[in-house]
DNA sequence: ATAGATTCCGTACCACAGTACGGTGTCAAT
DNA sequence: ATTGACACCGTACTGTGGTACGGAATCTAT
């Protein structure tokens, strides 16, 4: 058998199968190829399928809005300027979440660099340390 | 009563006022004074907190793992060493989600500039966008 | 001093994202 | 042809992060 059964893929992307065929059932993931009604027939694709549904929860988005980016798509099905609006405005969503990801960043930098210094200040450290960038 | 309430903490971080008690059980918050048993008094250091168990939710880290952040701190009382080598590993980790981030955002850019072309490629459009970039 | 709003607390319930289970079916190697 | 590994499927269970509920206590305004 030359094609990925669902167990290769699960291996390759660091999940188990029962995450695959959940995510199938969940529509992230459309049923591949079964010949004679026998096993999944997976490609390439699918692998990185899968590691990009992990990367994108790991950054905070839910599966249904992994599978609305997964399913934006500017095909004749649908129309552009709606495309390009969701598109857009998820566009706007990833910048805010890198500046605040940059935020946190700066405090943990300041955190790392001030380590054996300062007393007790009644708040948490990362707080002040977010305050504390101009 | 000067003090902020529950209630007045809550609608200002934009939860509810269990997810407050609940952050308190779970050692999110600590218990702030109740002078003689009785309401809670905040101070508006608790609002930023909350905002930001939020955020960093948002951002795909766990409450344990926000528990954590919040709680490196370069007192006494902690191991200077071990703060300096947690918040190094946690800042890598954060410069990881900004770099996946970018990507994203780099696929929905040529998602939107490429709208109203492209046929039909049989893969997502942001995977293929994913692949394209150098 | 009483009413109405708010807080307190424990407990129960909920959605999301899986994970486990167990019986059956299929494949590949001997 | 049999055996062992893997796949299939439905269903049940789990952990996380809340949300809802309800009765008692407290606070605020009249």
């Amino acid at each position: 058998m030359a094609s990925l059964t669902i167990g290769k893929v699960a291996r390759e992307a660091g999940v188990n199968v029962e995450t695959i065929r959940f995510y199938e059932r969940r529509g992230l993931i459309k049923q591949p190829p079964r010949p004679d009604k026998s096993f999944r027939q997976y490609s390439p694709e699918h692998i990185k399928r899968v590691r990009f549904i992990r990367e994108a929860q790991a950054l905070g988005f839910s599966l249904q809005e992994i599978a609305d980016l997964l399913e934006l798509r500017a095909d004749s099905s649908s129309n552009c300027g709606d495309v390009h609006s969701r598109a857009t405005a998820k566009k706007e969503e990833v910048r805010g979440k890198i500046e605040n990801l940059k935020h946190i960043e700066k405090a943990l930098n300041k955190l790392i660099a001030e380590c054996p210094l300062k007393g007790e200040t009644g708040r948490s450290p990362i707080l002040s340390a977010l305050d504390g960038e101009k």
